[in-house]
DNA sequence: TAAGTGTATTAACAATCTTAGTACACTTAA
DNA sequence: TTAAGTGTACTAAGATTGTTAATACACTTA
């Protein structure tokens, strides 16, 4: 279900918060459906409980997962999760700008450099 | 001539890196002049001189900077410096790029937001 | 010669990440 | 009722990383 990168130098607990948002978004975990319990993915991810719990945690508190005590944790909204990573993604590309910006590159430029990029990384156009 | 963000959750010698190859981007350190000493500039931050060290190394390491032995640290190729800023800046487009295919964005829905922020950071148009 | 360079080394401390082990309250199914 | 499965909380320990501290060395320059 999902692959840790150990030379990632990420803590593993981001990675886990990470990938469990993207299995929310491609529809691999579907609103409201049980997510695998602390224990059971800890022991798929031959890692430590503590650790899931961590992620866990933070998914909870990104509203990503809520919990029913004594029964698990569950998959919240998936509306909110896409829209709170098109803020992210905002966030970022004007981080990407203002660098652009400093090194003297004009906004056609900079608009051709993304339209180049995402052709590269899908097959051509789309 | 530097800040440092103690907010920052990143490793001060790495700010002290990005911000020295801004003022060689910016002009304020001009090539071949000689860069401040690792204890004067420690001195100035306030902060110890083998994280500065630290630093100069990196710096030297990735090109930025060359080192006369007893004479000190000497600014490198500020061309070669911005090629390799466009190089970091193509690559994190690319990963934006994977990004926003991964939320279902068109390529044309990428390039708008791309081109809005670039607006939004400098002034309207340029 | 003295002061200023970068560099190297060792030690210590703090923060963070991870693991380990244990315990508790809750729900569900037998 | 009991047993198993849930999330959660807690303490302790180890590893890694970042930072500071204190020296020391070889080199260059005035």
């Amino acid at each position: 279900m999902i692959l840790l990168d150990y030379k990632d130098s990420r803590p593993i607990y981001e990675q886990v918060v990470e990938k469990l948002q993207e299995l929310m978004i491609l529809g691999v975990l579907e609103e409201d459906s049980q997510m695998p319990s602390v224990r059971s993915l800890a022991t798929d991810l031959s890692i430590n409980p503590n650790t899931i719990q961590r992620a866990y945690g933070e998914l909870e508190r990104r509203g990503c997962v809520y919990t029913i005590k004594g029964r698990g944790s569950f998959v919240g909204s998936i509306r909110r999760l896409k829209e709170a990573k098109r803020e992210e993604l905002g966030q970022k590309m004007q981080d990407l700008a203002k660098e652009a910006a400093g090194l003297g590159m004009e906004c056609d430029a900079f608009t051709a450099l993304a339209q180049q990029e995402f052709q590269r990384v899908n097959g051509q156009n789309k």
